[in-house]
DNA sequence: CTTCATGCAAAAAGTTTGCATCCTC
DNA sequence: GAGGATGCAAACTTTTTGCATGAAG
């Protein structure tokens, strides 16, 4: 799903009202890496969105990248996620709703859902602990049953 | 919450017969990872059982924690989770319902709850996604509301 | 012009690997 | 005995840091 022009000049100006207001500079390498993670919709790591700067042109190093991304995630246009390896993956996060991850343990297809159930379970778990929750991250894990997923035997 | 001497001795056999089963050795390094991983409840990361094993006097290096801590995971005598950060962490699975984990993100506190919605929420997206899923990870992230939690500041 | 942000490369942190030695079977 | 498993250290991967240069305000 992509992003309307609309959308995405919404997204730059909350960046960079983000900027202006905690006195950061408004650099063309931050916002490179913003438009960079608003160009898919997928889950890229660091490195990944560091190679599609560089192919761009874009004069950007990794430390930018990681950087940069810390600062969207901040203010709410990017979240990271740990899907059980030690390589952190990022997506946007302007215009979407909490959602959560269902990840084909044969091909690493991600696909996102989003259940009103995981809202009651965080209220419950909330009133129970005495917790005041602010977020939760699900993310179940299968085999997907496309007949283009690799290594399909792996599955029972 | 402690296992008895009889659960144990069953999951110490249940870790011989896996490895008997796959032709494996029994060396003292990989039941001493077991037992030390069993020695508590809590969930700790490879170096921190590492250290563990060495304070103990065993004779065991990082690269047979790594190794026996993927053994165990293989026969579900043991589950790795990432919790937001690069670094893994190990908790004992024998005789343990599938559960999920709240974390304080000011003083790293970690917790356990089960709630039956997340089987049915599994249950949904299986269906809907035709996905044959293996298992969930959910973590809810909040602030605790301790007395004794540090950086209480960082709350809203 | 002041100061913060960048790029680079080196360091750090976590995990994996290669190889000689040791020990299970 | 034979061959897998271990320990050690070095390699590797991902992320962070320090410092001189460069550019935003």
């Amino acid at each position: 799903m992509s992003l309307t022009t609309t959308q995405l000049d919404e997204v730059r100006d909350r960046f960079l009202a983000y900027l202006r207001e905690r006195g950061l500079r408004r650099t063309p390498e931050r916002v490179a890496v913003l438009n960079a993670l608003y160009a898919t919709p997928d889950h890229v790591d660091a490195d990944t969105l560091y190679a599609r700067l560089q192919q761009e042109g874009a004069q950007v190093s990794r430390a930018t990248v990681y950087n940069t991304l810390d600062l969207l995630i901040e203010c709410d246009l990017a979240a990271r996620h740990q899907f059980g390896r030690q390589q952190a993956r990022f997506e946007r996060a302007y215009a979407y709703w909490q959602h959560d991850h269902l990840i084909c343990v044969d091909c690493g297809e991600i696909l996102e859902f989003c259940d009103p159930r995981l809202q009651q379970i965080q209220e419950t778990v909330a009133e129970i602990y005495g917790f005041e929750v602010s977020r939760h991250a699900l993310t179940v894990y299968g085999h997907c049953r496309r007949e283009a997923c690799p290594n399909k035997a792996e599955a029972a």
